[in-house]
DNA sequence: GTCCGTTTGTGATAAATTTCACGATCAGGG
DNA sequence: CCCTGATCGTGAAATTTATCACAAACGGAC
């Protein structure tokens, strides 16, 4: 398959399938690129080059059909032939959140264990999901063959905590925290800093409104 | 001022900036753009244009003086003169999170309350900040003069719930929801969808490795 | 005061991404 | 069977974004 496909052509696939599966839900069969593109802010040229990428997947002059192109974007996200087993360390506010939403899984992930170095954590069951000791990433990362993490400890820890994670195995890390980390060749690493993106709304009041 | 700023400079300053706060937590008085640039995934030109495209802040032979590269980068984002008051809707588990963190203040956003349609969440207190009934919602965001929202509702009441708020002056929102949220003209949208950050890393795990 | 190594700011250039525009294809109806 | 209106897929053009590369400016050494 083609390399380098651009980040927010990523960031897009995963928009449509959001809308496509809301489709679904409502039971519509067929969308048109125009209208897949009305969703999202984009014109619908976009919509049929970020899926040309990958291959033809509608028919002309009728548009594509929701379900067969749920499974084209499941498959090309790498969501649908497999269930990714994904771990969460720091047992805190965040992880909370993320341990007792039940929307994971029918999206294709499925957290597996929490970890933390405060014994006050270790050992509770948060939505059904255990608290487990640092001691034991390696372990069950290496068991379960996890590749992803969810990184959620403090800001000053988080480096470390990243570099460790990396050395058991981990290939992409979901970083909460509000440091840019620096991690190996070939580990990939999305930030989701929450006080990023209130600066960037702030700067968009801010800046020359018309 | 001018307009047209990218999206991805917009990032990318905000990731200098936390990048600078530590800096100076650390006691370093100088940095050069090649230094900034190492903490990002980004060449050094890059830094500079990003700062060019609002004015000259460093100086040749030397570099930028880090406490007054954070001041500029606080101007710019609109987080240094004033602060932001920030509401929360949606009472959840995200939520809770939000209230209890407590690095937003230093950062310029000031939660200043929440709301939820729920009996049983209404009246309580989180981290300092009042769960209020959403009937409150227009005045408390009129009296304080609130621009920015977080939207942490369930998918299915988001795009109604996102409509309230524009009505009620919010122009900026934080979505956390599963959806594309539809908005009036001049309301910006920046999107937290957690799930798709963590389809993008499958992604880059699934196609194409070398 | 001059030289030297360093680093910015920016015009020019390259690369990337998006949009345009149109031929090809399809379903439906008369 | 052929026409009509709709929509995809895609080469080419336009636009946006990133990189190169170098003159100008700076601090420090001597
Ligand atoms: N909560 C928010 O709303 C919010 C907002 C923006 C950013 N963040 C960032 O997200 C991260 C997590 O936030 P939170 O509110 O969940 O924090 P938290 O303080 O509630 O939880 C952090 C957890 O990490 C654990 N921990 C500390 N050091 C560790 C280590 N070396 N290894 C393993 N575990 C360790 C702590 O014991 C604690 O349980 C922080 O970096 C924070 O800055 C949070
Ligand atoms: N928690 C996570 O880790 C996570 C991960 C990915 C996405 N999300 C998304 O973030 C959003 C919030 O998640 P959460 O876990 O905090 O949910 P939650 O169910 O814990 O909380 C949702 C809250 O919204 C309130 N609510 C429902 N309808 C409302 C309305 N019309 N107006 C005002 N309040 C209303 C509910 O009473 C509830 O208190 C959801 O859209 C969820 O899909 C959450």
């Amino acid at each position: 398959m083609d390399h380098n496909i651009p980040d927010p052509s990523v960031r897009r696939l995963s928009a449509y399938l959001r809308q496509l599966e809301r489709l679904a839900g409502e039971g519509t069969r067929h969308v048109s690129s125009r209208q897949l593109a009305g969703y999202i802010k984009a014109g619908d040229a976009q919509v049929r080059r970020d899926l040309a990428l990958f291959g033809q997947f509608g028919r002309r002059g009728v548009g594509y059909e929701v379900d067969d192109l749920i499974n084209v974007l499941r498959t090309i996200l790498g969501t649908r032939q497999r269930q990714w087993p994904v771990v969460v360390v720091g047992a805190g506010e965040i992880c909370h959140a993320l341990l007792t939403y039940r929307g994971f899984r029918q999206r294709g992930f499925d957290v597996v264990a929490a970890f933390d170095i405060d014994p006050k954590k270790i050992g509770r069951t948060i939505g059904g999901v255990d608290v487990l000791p640092m001691e034991d990433c390696a372990p069950v990362i290496q068991r379960l063959e996890v590749r992803l993490a969810i990184l959620a400890v403090p800001a000053d820890a988080a480096d470390e905590t990243a570099r460790r994670l990396c050395e058991c195995g981990i290939e992409g890390i979901l970083n909460f925290a509000t440091t840019g980390l620096e991690v190996p060749e070939g580990v990939f690493v999305s930030e989701a800093d929450i006080t990023s993106h209130l600066e960037q709304l702030s700067f968009r009041l801010t800046s020359h409104r018309p």
